[in-house]
DNA sequence: GATCTTTCTGCATACGTATGCAAATTGAAT
DNA sequence: ATTCAATTTGCATACGTATGCAGAAAGATC
């Protein structure tokens, strides 16, 4: 069952050229005369020949690989970046190496470990962080690293992200204008710049709009969390009017709540906003209204990030904010005039 | 930035021994005394040595990549299935290369050669199915597959899914005894193995149980052609009390058309079963009887069977089919006494 | 046709590792 | 101590490709 590879050699026999010849016919931009290039490309057909990546990635140091490492992929914001990111970076001749990691410290240094073995020729985290130990690691290897959906100060590393604080604050702006008077927030996990960002945005532009928060708890971007974590918050005689929960896959665990279990009418009784517009926000079960973050233009600044780095040797370390809009819907109070306002 | 790389001959010389002999302390299963292999690691510590896999692969013809062909990961139930075939992979010490691909011949077939390239010990294709052509040629290869959740004739294609003739028939047998008379059908593309099982055993299902067939449309695996189809199907007077729709993901989609377009109630006007059971359909707002399809129990034979013709040289083709349950929810009417007599 | 440039080709070597073979070391047995 | 077997080690080579260098071929110029 095991095949004997055609190699180079083998073509340059058939063509009665030297393997070298055959060599710069498969490298773009290398000097060949166009009846040599004619004579190998024939034989290469004949024999289905196709240069081994790997070895190649030997001599050249690129192996056209990106590693990318990754907690989970339940929540569809995920998915869907991994598909754009797949897509964008096979047109340039680049795949993805998938790296499952769970999201702790441990986890991501065993993995890293495992990555550079690879001879990756870029990393991209998808909502994980990295030890400094790490990325001095990497930037020891000479690996580009880039941060997609998190943020980190470390100046080694390059980061897209959506502008998280200025998206809390817009639907901070959004709930206060709708007359909201008791805000409740499920937040995205602490230990995670997002997180942090969209609530202390959140924060901010409540201040900025005289409301206050009324209770504020991390649903550590988990389902079953922050389920808990409504149930908990709308338990009591006055609960909230509306709640911005730190991303959409919470968001609807914490509407299901509330409507299944607690026969709240949304919005008439709680207003729900998320974080992402995920596809499913859009679906009619849902309707929900969020904050987009734009996974197409956040893929494309990170594959032209990674690639300037190793294409073209780039060196200043990009950390890029992406705005996003409101996407109004159905599951939170319009305030009055707010959509003629926008047109 | 370009750092030099630390080799197995670093270490040698700062061992003081050959550089085989280091290469035998990092190969599982070499003679090596344990005073040497001391010594090794010590230096391989202090310099931060690791093995290049590739150039390692070069010469032991193992990659330890696997190459995963798909197609979209809209459909939840395949970033579930990846995150899942990866962590199992990657406990083996093996790695996932993601290649997107349009579900047609010709971009199967460009992939398929890129795949090659990179010297993966074997392909799984994710919903996605495979000339002749290029089954030949993986098998020249001496590559070779898994089709996950796709069947296909060729003998040298192995191949895992759920039992959809028999899935189907269950899904029949559960709406007749629910006795429903009006019975329609938004099916899997018929240009997949897995649609034209799971219609086949539903209409089988349903002949057994004396009842017809009202309807059938093809729905494309895809959202708007299936909602396009629920919107044509209950659109007339006599419309349909049942539908049996290919997948979850349709499924959704044409429950939200019949609620939010048609106002028909679920299940009281209509019973809607799907097929897959991925995570959104037990949540609440879905609450989706279906067919399960117990993707860890697929993944496990994919990975089970993929190691085995990799490892030990197996080479004999599996054809796998896993038997799912009905997991029975509240989009659809529940027969008299049913819940009681399968416990 | 002779000379000078330019373009093309082959030779040799390198990339980082694994492995067959023979030499060297160790240990056991006498 | 001597012999023999078993274990460990180093040497040399191979994997499949890219590339600097020098020589060959092909054009260009007069």
């Amino acid at each position: 069952m095991r095949t004997e590879k055609v190699t180079s050699v083998d073509v340059a026999m058939r063509a009665g050229v030297s393997q070298s010849a055959v060599s710069r016919v498969f490298t773009p931009g290398a000097s060949v005369s166009p009846k040599m290039a004619e004579k190998v490309l024939k034989a290469a057909q004949e024999l289905g020949y196709r240069p081994n990546v790997l070895a190649r990635s030997l001599i050249t140091g690129r192996s056209r690989i990106i590693g990318l490492v990754v907690a989970y992929l339940e929540n569809q914001f995920y998915p869907d970046a991994l598909e754009r990111l797949s897509t964008a970076l096979q047109a340039h001749g680049y795949h993805i190496l998938v790296f499952m990691v769970s999201n702790d410290d441990a986890g991501v240094d065993r993995v890293m470990g495992e990555l550079l073995d690879y001879q990756v020729d870029g990393i991209i985290t998808a909502s994980v962080g990295m030890s400094n130990a790490l990325a001095a690691r990497c930037a020891a290897a000479g690996v580009p690293v880039v941060l997609f959906n998190r943020g980190q100060d470390d100046h080694r590393l390059n980061q897209v992200t959506s502008n998280n604080l200025e998206g809390g604050r817009k639907i901070a702006e959004f709930l206060a204008a709708g007359g909201h008077h008791r805000i409740a927030h499920i937040a995205g996990w602490s230990g995670s710049s997002t997180g942090r960002d969209r609530e202390a945005g959140f924060r901010a532009g409540l201040e900025a709009a005289g409301v206050g928060l009324a209770t504020c708890i991390d649903g550590m971007y988990n389902r079953e969390t922050a389920a808990a974590a409504a149930r908990e918050i709308f338990a009591g005689d006055d609960r909230p009017d509306a709640v911005f929960v730190g991303n959409d896959h919470m968001a609807f665990a914490v509407m299901d709540v509330l409507r299944f279990e607690l026969n709240l009418d949304i919005p008439g009784d709680v207003s729900v906003v998320g974080y992402d517009d995920v596809p499913l926000a859009s679906w009619p079960a849902y309707n929900l209204t969020t904050l987009r973050q734009p996974s197409n233009r956040m893929v494309e600044a990170t594959v032209s990030t990674l690639l300037g780095w190793i294409e073209e040797g780039s060196s200043d370390v990009q950390k890029i904010q992406i705005d996003g809009p409101l996407m109004v819907r159905g599951s939170a109070r319009i305030p009055e005039g707010w959509l003629d306002e926008r047109l």
